[in-house]
DNA sequence: ACAAAAGTGTTTTTAATACACCCATGA
DNA sequence: TCATGGGTGTATTAAAAACACTTTTGT
């Protein structure tokens, strides 16, 4: 985060859960943060990507804002999911004078609204820049974060495996052409299951949103795979008015 | 609304969407306000109950702390859905006269969380009573609401159709002891859908979680139906961890 | 020729849907 | 005895799950 001019809304922030997808792992994008302890002393932990809002802004343009700021995309997949404005959610002495270390003034209660956010990463795609000290960090192994952002993190990730259950957005994670297996890989991964590779396959075919490319891996040392791509257009065509239910 | 005397937090507040269900319809909880229209002239209209959080209140407290204000009900089901922040959602000028009126100071901007609360108000069980000009409001029928409320009820009430689909939270809305039909019914008016009865009453019958009681129906000009009751034990137990995934 | 992942079909099991009549009660 | 909503069973269709081998490529 970095001092701003603008004038900034102390009370209110966001919070971005960036995940991405990359040799087979889920990934949230933290940054680095440097602050003193509760020893005086120098030191570093992690924290999600995140800023105040400036006094006229709107919350998912502040979220908005953040990524773009971070990594120079736009047009990301964004979306609200949670606030967190416990009282006392920001209380640890490092925190505090991070705080104000980084704003100039004392802060003690900020209402954060968590954001969570897809970002194709592949090897492929690479066409983005992480600034300010930003990395990729495989979500089974988050160190401690600041604030509450262990929490908001995890809010995020149940976020994440809830919609892919129930919406398409797993494309949103993967470059435009990727193979049937990638995806499965996907859902193996974010949901932490296995899944049986036909009859994954007969499943997504089925639907019709899935269009088969004329090409194919190159390089590998077995069968190649063809590519395929997702039709949003016939998706949100067919999207099925489920009435039923499922508790 | 009342005035506080308690010091407030003048950029965040709670709106809470509150449904129940009698006489086969699904309703909402509304407050009528007394405001000065843009004529300068007294007029009223309707609002959602809310209310600003006090400086060192909880989010959850403070929407729990509307809800036990206005009905004396305590332990509720409540849940967090939203957050509206947009920089102009409170700009009619008759919004802002109210605020004015209402807490003494020149409010402009409000960042307000959105939370949903089910309530059993089923004729046998009226054991509350409501305050502050509340009535309870068929959701197809409600007029024009102040702010953005009219937003915030319909996110909300898409967000317990959704709740519904996929969680059991229709209990909520039922007294202690329901018959089948009337769980059909407020399946049927909350999804807007018509429902098979003996499909319906095979499927929640095979989950485990509803027991027959030994009572039934009384004073009937019909075949009285027994009456059950929701085991969350025996649900919680018997959750599926469902795999699957639906889009 | 071997390793490695791609791709393919059938059977079984389970869940969803469609559909029509008799039952118990109060008026 | 009639009107009202309660309660039941079966057959059909569709979806999910289980399961093993052949194909194509690079090395």
């Amino acid at each position: 985060m970095e001092k701003v001019v603008r004038s900034i809304n102390p009370h209110l922030s966001v919070d971005c859960v960036i995940f991405g997808f990359s040799t087979s792992q889920l990934k949230v994008l933290l940054i680095q943060r440097d602050y003193i302890n509760e020893e005086g002393i120098p030191a570093q932990d992690y924290k999600l990507p995140g800023d105040f809002i400036t006094t006229r802004e709107d919350l998912d343009h502040a979220a908005a804002r953040t990524l773009n700021e971070l990594t120079g995309l736009q047009n990301i997949f964004l979306k609200q999911f949670a606030v967190f404005g416990k009282p006392d959610r920001i209380s640890r002495k490092a925190d505090l004078n991070w705080l104000k270390a980084t704003t100039g003034t004392d802060i003690h209660r900020v209402v954060t609204t968590a954001y969570f956010a897809l970002i194709n990463i592949s090897e492929s795609d690479r066409n983005y820049a992480l600034k300010n000290k930003a990395s990729w960090i495989d979500v089974n192994r988050v160190p401690e974060l600041a604030f509450d952002h262990r929490e908001i993190m995890e809010k995020g990730l149940h976020h994440l495996q809830n919609s892919l259950r129930n919406e398409p957005i797993g494309f949103e994670l993967l470059p435009e052409k990727f193979t049937i297996r990638k995806l499965q890989t996907l859902y193996q991964v974010i949901l932490n299951c296995k899944l049986d590779n036909r009859n994954f396959r007969k499943k997504v075919l089925k639907a019709k949103y899935l269009v088969q490319l004329d090409e194919k891996q190159e390089g590998v040392a077995h069968k190649p795979a063809y590519f395929y791509s997702f039709d949003k257009i016939t998706y949100d065509h067919n999207k099925k008015n489920s009435l039923g239910f499922n508790f």
